[in-house]
RNA sequence: UCCAGCGUAGCUCAACUGGUAGAGCAUCCGGCUGUUAACCGGAGGGUUACAGGUUCGACUCCUGUCGCUGGAGCCA
């Protein structure tokens, strides 16, 4: 079989007879002419049927056609304005090639519940379409600007051992008779890894088995983690705000036309450029006294203080050096403060919330272990780790960078579920 | 896990202070030669989530269960 021709490429076929293959998204009829909007994965194009054009059988099929159903349409490419796309094809025959059931998802408006139920088909709407095709153009803009700065993907294992940060929040599994987790974070393996190739990073999923239930939680996501040698908190916090500056002005190049039909707000975007404004987590709780809210000195931000803290500013913050005890057990202390861990995390603007969290680890073996004992963590799974420092220590950085998030703040989506294929959430398993 | 709200046709919703179930879309039939969530006419479609209670009478009030939505804490 032939590929079939892609309505994203039909331009360069005006006037052409071609042969298109796809699935019936709509379609309307007036007296003697029919109108069916195909969809084929790459975009929609309407196809117009004359009774006194094409066959009759085509004719009658395209009015007895389903919504979604799978077909082979022919016809002459034609640029026409009053088409969504600017082209149109007037059919000279329209092949079935199945059927489809009475579809579920109708063009009138539906509830999230029921969406979710048929998300293995809602992924077919203009909506989706859109958020999976800037997902796709981000992670390939996050490797390709890693590539570039001389970065080495190394893949991070999923089945652990140990928990990275705690073990409340993990899944269990069954290995072998042994109990494992799923993993939370690369960070862990991506530290060795550094001290091999220098500059690494790793992009898969992880778990979280935490009962969150909001816009911003997942319980499967997926994180990109570089981990840099020789790289203190400050180079830290360049790589981060390079990393996703770069990856917004990617998407506003290659990928207008899906936040087009996300109706984004594309001045929210384009404000997004170098440099990002950094602030001491001191700072930022006066800047949250300021307004209003209620915190005390060494609190962790909540819900409502990183949104007020993300709109504060008209590109993502880079917020550095919080208390210690918030943070986890590899993070280095500030030398001119203890209390305080070289940490940052960066929160995108317009409420999106935390898209980065990372920071400078503990490269001091005497300090690491006396963390581990302090955390109450088992010792031995963690010699390996440790190792790191045995075996000529270095000062080393990086951050873990939620896709979900970061995808849900550039197509300005209200929640996260909509961000990744089949989103896993609390006791959402299905599809 | 906690707090709040919701559950009525395939879907989205309506039904006053308790008075006996209704609209749009979808489906089916018919009409229309440029439709844009097309439109117009007609038809079919209901154990009002489930179980119990109060009442002459319950979609409506009460109790419980289940499901969902939004939020909190925790985090990316």
């Amino acid at each position: 079989m032939e590929p079939a021709l892609e309505i994203a490429r039909i331009a360069k076929h005006e006037g052409k007879k071609v042969a298109l293959k796809g699935w019936v998204h709509n379609k309307r009829s007036s007296g003697k002419i029919r109108f069916v909007l195909l969809r084929d994965g790459t975009g929609i194009i309407q196809c117009v049927f004359l009774k006194e054009q094409v066959p009759e059988q085509a004719f009658e099929l395209a009015d007895s056609i389903t919504q979604e159903s799978s077909v082979e349409i022919s016809g002459t490419v034609r640029e026409d304005k009053r088409s969504p796309g600017g082209y149109e094809l007037s059919g000279s025959d329209l092949k079935l090639i199945s059927l489809a059931e009475p579809y579920p998802i109708t063009p009138k408006e539906h509830g999230v519940d029921f969406l979710m139920k048929h998300r293995h088909l809602w992924l077919r709407s203009q909506r989706q379409f859109a958020i999976l095709r800037i997902r796709s153009e981000l992670i390939k803009a996050f490797h390709d600007f890693l590539d570039d700065s001389g970065f080495i993907l190394c893949d991070t294992p999923i089945l652990t051992p140990a928990a990275c940060e705690g073990t409340t929040t993990l899944f269990n599994v069954d290995y072998y008779g042994e109990p494992v987790f799923l993993t939370q974070s690369g960070q862990l393996y991506n530290e060795p890894l550094c001290a091999a190739l220098r500059k690494t990073y790793c992009l898969g999923p992880t778990f979280r088995a935490e009962k969150s239930k909001t816009r911003r939680h997942l319980t499967e996501f997926w994180m990109l983690e570089p981990e840099v040698a020789f790289l203190d908190l400050e180079g830290c916090m360049d790589l981060a705000e390079n990393l996703v500056a770069y990856a917004v002005g990617r998407v506003l190049e290659r990928r207008s036309p899906e936040l087009g039909i996300l109706e984004r707000d594309l001045s929210k975007l384009e404000a997004v450029k170098k440099p990002f404004p950094r602030i001491t987590y001191t700072k930022a709780v006066e800047l949250l006294k300021s307004k209003g809210r209620n915190l005390k000195p060494g609190d962790d931000f909540g819900a409502e203080d990183e949104t007020i803290l993300g709109q504060s500013f008209d590109r993502p913050v880079l917020v550095h050096r919080y208390p210690a005890p918030v943070k986890a057990f590899y993070m280095k202390r500030d030398r001119s403060d203890p209390n305080l861990a070289l940490a940052v995390d960066m929160i995108a603007p317009e409420g999106y919330g935390e898209i980065v969290g990372g920071g400078q680890r503990e490269d001091d073996l005497k300090e690491l272990e006396k963390r581990i004992k302090e955390h109450d963590l088992p010792r031995q799974a963690f010699e390996w780790y440790l190792d790191v420092r045995r075996y000529g220590s270095f000062p080393h950085s990086g951050f873990g960078l939620g896709i979900e998030r970061t995808v849900a703040w550039i197509c300005g989506v209200h929640h996260i579920r909509e961000t990744i294929p089949f989103p896993r959430m609390l006791e959402k398993i299905y599809p």
